[in-house]
DNA sequence: ACGATATGAATGAATG
DNA sequence: CATTCATTCATATCGT
């Protein structure tokens, strides 16, 4: 974890994103899951420790996962949770080893979000709050893509825990060739804006029988 | 592309592979990775079958890393990291070898700290009221017997199936001779935290021009 | 010496 | 935010 050393073997790409051609894998069109680049690791790191960055909100995160998105494909929800283990991690090897080499609890924990730091997954639903962390750490900077940050987007379900039961399923967020809409009979998908493509494409419903958009946990 | 950086090979010295049987390395400081001597392993064992103990709280934790360190060397998260290995590959070893044992699955795990589901920071902190655990969890250190009370008896929390989605494809890597250029460092900072202190804020670089700087590679 | 297996370690994902 | 599951990598150990 914070000793640098991840095991890059596989990464960047091959997963299932890749461009199918040199199948040497014909897996099923199924990811596996994220494996971070060196460089998104870093990139996350640089913000968790730099930038004081724990629990991101939406628009932090989309705007983070849209700039890792050039080192390799990834998810808003691969940020979200990265940060979450991350922090947890580090909070529990501390509680475990809990004795006195570790220390440095020291972060530069300046710019956070004072306000929105708290948002659940599940009352992401039905709030429409949206709080301008445009000032927080990682506001300050991608101009480019401007999410919604108070449009629409405002119940855009982002968060993972609407899923219901579903399996585990990667949205294949393709930066111009999509297959969205294929046919696919549920995607509950994370939030996928696409900074190239158009602007945003989240699917909130993960299944047609349920009739509840809105979902209110 | 993928920065795959050798790992080091600490194992010259034979610290902690001794190749003794019986014997075991308490190796230096500077081992890649935990050798558990026979005495821990059968501590941890007795802990797991006769305690009931799968997912040690922090205390507990601490409590058996101490007490086995007088074993070998050991570290929170050995324990940590043994308990969660073991529970998990005897399920997995149940699920794939078929059910042997059948029934009987039930064990005594009442003897679980009352709380021990739901340590916080905050209980952790400073509470008056020590539970048994105390005693009940790692006083059982040597009992100098065997410690499989009875096979299988482990299994809890887990009883019913989950397990529906069991894919895997492409990923046998190449193991045993081939060397597919292991990445990993040691790095054995669970009591230490590394500084990361890579100056490069990918937030700050929004100034060249206006333009766009999402898709600069 | 390999090759295979067992197992420590790490981490993404998910749930409560 | 805490805890757990699953998967995977890496290496120690053992078998041949």
């Amino acid at each position: 974890m914070e000793p640098q050393q991840q095991q890059n073997q596989h990464q960047g790409n091959g997963a299932c994103g890749s461009s199918g051609k040199g199948n040497n894998c014909h897996c099923r069109p199924t990811c596996p899951r994220w494996t971070p680049t060196t460089d998104q690791i870093r990139i996350l790191k640089e913000l968790y420790y730099n930038n004081g960055v724990r629990s991101p909100t939406a628009e932090q995160i989309q705007k983070i996962s849209a700039r890792l998105r050039q080192y390799g494909k990834i998810e808003g929800k691969n940020v979200f949770y990265w940060f979450q283990n991350y922090k947890a991690r580090e909070r529990l090897k501390k509680k475990i080893e809990g004795s006195s080499t570790s220390a440095a609890d020291n972060l530069p924990m300046h710019q956070r979000p004072a306000a929105a730091t708290n948002w659940k997954p599940e009352d992401f639903a039905n709030k429409s709050r949206s709080q301008s962390i445009t000032s927080a750490g990682v506001s300050a900077t991608l101009p480019s893509y401007s999410v919604y940050t108070g449009g629409q987007m405002g119940d855009h379900g982002y968060g993972p825990v609407t899923m219901e039961k579903n399996f585990r399923d990667c949205s294949i967020s393709s930066t111009g060739s999509s297959v969205v809409g294929g046919s696919r009979s549920q995607n509950y998908g994370w939030v996928g804006i696409d900074p190239h493509t158009s602007s945003y494409i989240f699917f909130g419903q993960k299944n047609s029988a349920d009739g509840n958009q809105g979902n209110d946990k």
